[in-house]
DNA sequence: CAGTCTTATGCAAACGTTTGCGCCGAGTTC
DNA sequence: GAACTCGGCGCAAACGTTTGCATAAGACTG
């Protein structure tokens, strides 16, 4: 692979001169920049992006810890980040931690090792050890949608809270009394976060909370279906809220299969807002934000910092949970409202 | 940031030693090593994998060039290839093409200055610049799942022909007659090969083949609701292959939503097995093979491949498509049948 | 015409590693 | 005890850029 150096030979300049030519960085005649471009076809010259970061510690690249990309949440988290990225010319490493702590400490080490600018965290488990190694990088990092303890760093997230409150509300304002909830793993803030949020609305409503309706799921489209098994066949419920659309569709899935009609029998929302949601049958009512979105302004502010050199107040941007009223809830019918007075 | 030198003066030794303690490269005494260990820990230090990559000309790091991560197929086959790479010490950037050339050739140009060691590209679009591009640079690559023309590359892919005849056999030994298809882009092999194996299990049955049963889509869900509305208006049809599971989702719903009962009425059949055609009801039948393994392999040839240094025959892994059966496809209904005979 | 300004270019240090080569001293061999 | 081996370590070149400083030549000024 041919350097700097050898276009500068063939074209009979310094490399100095090559430098300025490629980067536009000082005025170069007319002539030489000729001479210097039609070598850099001939030699098929490509410059080193790795020599170029030495030199200028920078690498115009940011790292990207998910927990699971085949989650279609982050799927869609990433192509806002990495389409805001590739704007602004930085690229994007793309990390799976599967859900293991482990994973996510190599991947935190070797991202560093890279030199990354920095760095978007959106990714379940354990954070003991991860606050710590954060807090040490000397790199701007955004989180998403999680609170990592210890960890001071700016913080872009849908206000689940919020979102679980007004997901539950809509289904007490549909005459709901009996309302279940598969919830996410309770290690994590925000499946706690959602939890409360349903309390909340419950408490509000007057409604009973009873700890059998709530069941750990752990967001998977197979841990829905799974809990749903759990849920249905342990109360009669009429509506639940499922904290997140895969676990949503898994829940509806379980339902259809087993002949409990939504939205007559059983109203279902879930939480996010996945595209894939519409194209169910029934299409999913949800609450949740552009997810598309939520990258954008992550890797938005995550620019922004770097572009500051890492200085400026932490930001917490909370976002608004939106309900979005598709097929799968309806108001109670009476018969099943019945059942439970 | 601190660098080996500093450790090194803290440590009291040369950065050779430090670098050798580091990478275990060569005896150290038990004495200096417990030195030097302290002083990194001390310090922080992290090695500076941009200033090593410059030396060892390598980057440990892979390309992966996708047209659209939201699509579950590209997911789970990152998901494979990511998981395949971090296994053997690779890291992964992640570039969404989004479908556009222009965008795919930029990526490409960025791979390329950024030094990657390989390339893995499973992406639609025009092909014309990439050829040449991917020629001129001197990296291993894999194509995933299309055959770029012109570009002499190995070759990861299901047998899309097969593929295409398979599902379509299936939709034949199930009695139908009338099986529409929802294509792909006419400008990507892939959607031709799909749409050929078809064709040919249509012959193979003397079954007629009539233009005006196959609607173009563009692999998303949307694409394929769209498509569905032509195709189920223009003709009276039994059964449909699409040729993704994307499009067969969509489908699936445009049928919900009209009353046409799947698979009472019109049987469908997919194209890929992402994993959330599962959990449609009704389950979605479809062809292919596991994503993440395919994924799995196609890393796992890169990288290879890469130890190869690039050497050796270029290789061409054709996967075998198998048929899941699912729900979504039964015998002809006679009344149906009698629709047409 | 001497001085100054401008424009176009080159020199060489620095970025943070890896690694071939060489040196030293302590043990081993005959 | 000379010759040799070998473990433990350091020196400095190289990787391919960017960039501050310097230089040279021409154009302008008074």
């Amino acid at each position: 692979m041919s350097t700097i150096k050898d276009v500068a030979a063939l074209a009979g300049v310094s490399y100095t001169t090559v430098s300025h030519v490629i980067n536009k960085t000082r005025p170069v005649s007319d002539k030489v920049r000729g001479e210097v471009e039609a070598a850099i076809r001939r030699l098929n010259y490509v410059p080193s992006a790795v020599a170029r970061s030495l030199k200028q510690q920078s690498t115009s690249t940011i790292g990207l810890l998910v927990s699971n990309i085949s989650n279609p949440f982050f799927a869609e988290l990433a192509q806002g980040i990495e389409d805001t990225c590739y704007r602004a010319g930085y690229t994007v490493i793309l990390c799976n931690s599967d859900d293991q702590p482990e994973r996510q400490q190599t991947y935190l080490r070797v991202l560093l090792e890279k030199r990354i600018d920095g760095l978007i965290i959106c990714s379940a488990g354990d954070d003991l050890g991860l606050a710590e190694h954060v807090r040490e990088a000397q790199v701007p990092v955004i989180i998403v949608d999680r609170a990592v303890k210890g960890v001071t760093s700016d913080l872009v997230q849908i206000d689940h809270f919020k979102g679980g409150y007004l997901a539950t509300r809509h289904l007490l304002d549909h005459k709901h009394k009996s309302i279940g909830c598969i919830a996410g793993p309770d290690t994590t803030s925000v499946s706690m976060d959602r939890l409360n949020g349903y309390r909340k609305a419950l408490a509000e409503a007057g409604a009973p909370f009873r700890p059998e309706w709530v069941v750990r799921g752990d967001f998977t489209a197979e841990g829905g279906y799974k809990a749903a098994r759990i849920l249905l066949k342990r109360a009669e419920i009429s509506a639940v809220f499922a904290s997140n659309d895969l676990m949503g569709i898994g829940l509806l899935r379980f339902a259809a299969e087993h002949g409990i009609r939504v939205p007559h029998q059983l109203s279902v929302i879930g939480f996010d807002g996945i595209d894939l949601g519409r194209y169910n049958y029934p299409a999913l009512t949800t609450v949740g934000q552009s997810i598309r979105r939520q990258g954008e302004i992550a890797a938005g502010a995550l620019l922004e910092r770097i572009r500051k050199g890492g200085e400026g107040r932490l930001r917490k941007i909370m976002m608004n949970p939106e309900l979005t009223v598709r097929e799968s809830t309806r108001v109670a019918v009476p018969f099943v409202l019945s059942r439970h007075e």
